[in-house]
DNA sequence: CGACCCTTTGAGGGCCGTCAAAGGGGGTGG
DNA sequence: CCACCCCCTTTGACGGCCCTCAAAGGGTCG
């Protein structure tokens, strides 16, 4: 259990995870309405799932820290992984205007989240404008990263498509802090994870996944991802690199 | 052209897309308050671009008539359209939030835009923060609209994207008052911007189609689509109704 | 009438899916 | 401490869905 894996501290004045660079100091005041509107906080373990597909979600969350993911599934089983969700990321906003099922949610690693009812949404959005521009500020952000993804899996090949992922999960968790020092983040994914979030079978995954690892381009071990030739996977994938801005943190 | 496809009035009082049953009516103060957030309006012809791909957006659009699209292309030319767009559907949140080039927006029909500035957003969320609010559903409901479409594109087959497309677009269109009395819709698109959309190739699309319309699906003719056979669709494409609830139109 | 765009159809090939099975690696229980 | 089990990874073989290439047909507009 590293200490990014504890759980939330009971005020969000003391919360370790907005002292990191990738999230937008709040004033005083706005802290105060988001303790206020945060009710609780729930611990799931690695592989349970918080949110089952065919329930509405009636709660919003914000993970404090572990991975998750957000998926779909057809009715033979076919599983589409929508994004993976990392420290800082807000989630359930959909069900918040939707009184159907919309997607599930399951822990890749040890989860911990704070709890926030959706009743109280409406009165963040009168009592701090502020914060309700801070949680658009979040959807927006999140549509143009499932922007990315579906030109991904829309029209990248298998290679372009791992090499997009790879790239992509290790900036975000870099942004939050949990890149080592010889510059490896956590990747808590297995292969089948990766082929349900780019639309590919396992075996090609796998394929696919070997010949850049040999090539040099990667490192995945240890429960560890390692860029070792980021230009070259940049190259592959036609990304282009965004700064990426401070996020308000709900 | 059809009244649909006409300018929008100088008084958002006025606006006769507000009368359609897929929008919630606004309060008084509601109104007034978008009416001083748009700035101008603007046409477009059908087939021009009205965001490039590679300039940040810098406004903020209502769609009053017309069809577009957005999309982003890769390097050697592929592309993928992200969604359509169709009246009363809200663009331009993303580049609010993001200095760098994010999609481009092109229009398939005659097109007229309500215009806002960018930097009103924030006075509107400060003024009336049910509007605020109302952007939020519209980001989040556009937001699980992109996770279906991710579902479709990253697992299932070529006939099934085609039905999921074809029954999605004829619901939205349907929503706001597009339907005629024969229960055909208005169908703008090429076989290319289908296939743009499925990230699928332009004869496999063709071939699909093709085989789906031999079948009594559907009935694509003269720019306008009929389905002939809905259930059927809706069983191909596994697409579970969900009741359409009353949208925001800013 | 020709130019242009979109649609349609055929042929062939390749990327990726499915099936099958062996090879780790970590955890649990004996 | 070892053995077993389960899950994940890895590799090979083969087939099919879908892509690419090519070209003809139709509809509209100048």
């Amino acid at each position: 259990m590293t200490a990014a894996a504890s759980r939330p501290p009971s005020f969000c004045a003391d919360c370790t995870l907005r002292l990191q660079p990738g999230f937008k100091p709040l004033t005083a005041e706005e802290l105060a309405c988001v303790q206020a509107f945060r009710t609780g906080q729930q611990a799931v373990r690695a592989g349970q799932t918080v949110v089952p597909e065919h329930r509405a979600i009636d709660r919003l969350y914000t993970v404090f820290s572990g991975w998750a993911f957000r998926y779909k599934t057809l009715a033979d089983g076919r599983r589409q992984i929508l994004n993976f969700l990392l420290p800082g990321d807000f989630v359930g906003l959909q069900g918040e205007f939707a009184q159907a099922a919309t997607y599930g949610v399951e822990a890749l690693t040890a989860l911990h989240l704070c709890v926030f009812p959706p009743q109280g949404l409406w009165d963040l959005y009168y009592q701090q404008p502020r914060l309700g521009y801070a949680i658009t500020w979040l959807s927006a952000t999140q549509e143009r990263l499932q922007d990315e993804i579906l030109l991904t899996v829309g029209r990248r090949n298998a290679a372009e498509r791992i090499a997009m992922l790879l790239i992509h999960l290790w900036r975000r968790a870099e942004r939050v802090g949990l890149a080592d020092a010889d510059g490896s983040v956590p990747f808590p994914l297995t292969q089948q994870h990766i082929a349900d979030a780019l639309g590919l079978s396992l075996v090609h995954t796998n394929k696919t996944l070997r010949r850049l690892e040999r090539l040099g381009l990667h490192r995945l071990h240890g429960g560890r991802l390692s860029l070792l030739d980021p230009e070259a996977l940049e190259r592959i994938a036609d990304y282009h690199t965004q700064p990426m801005r401070p996020a308000p943190l709900i």
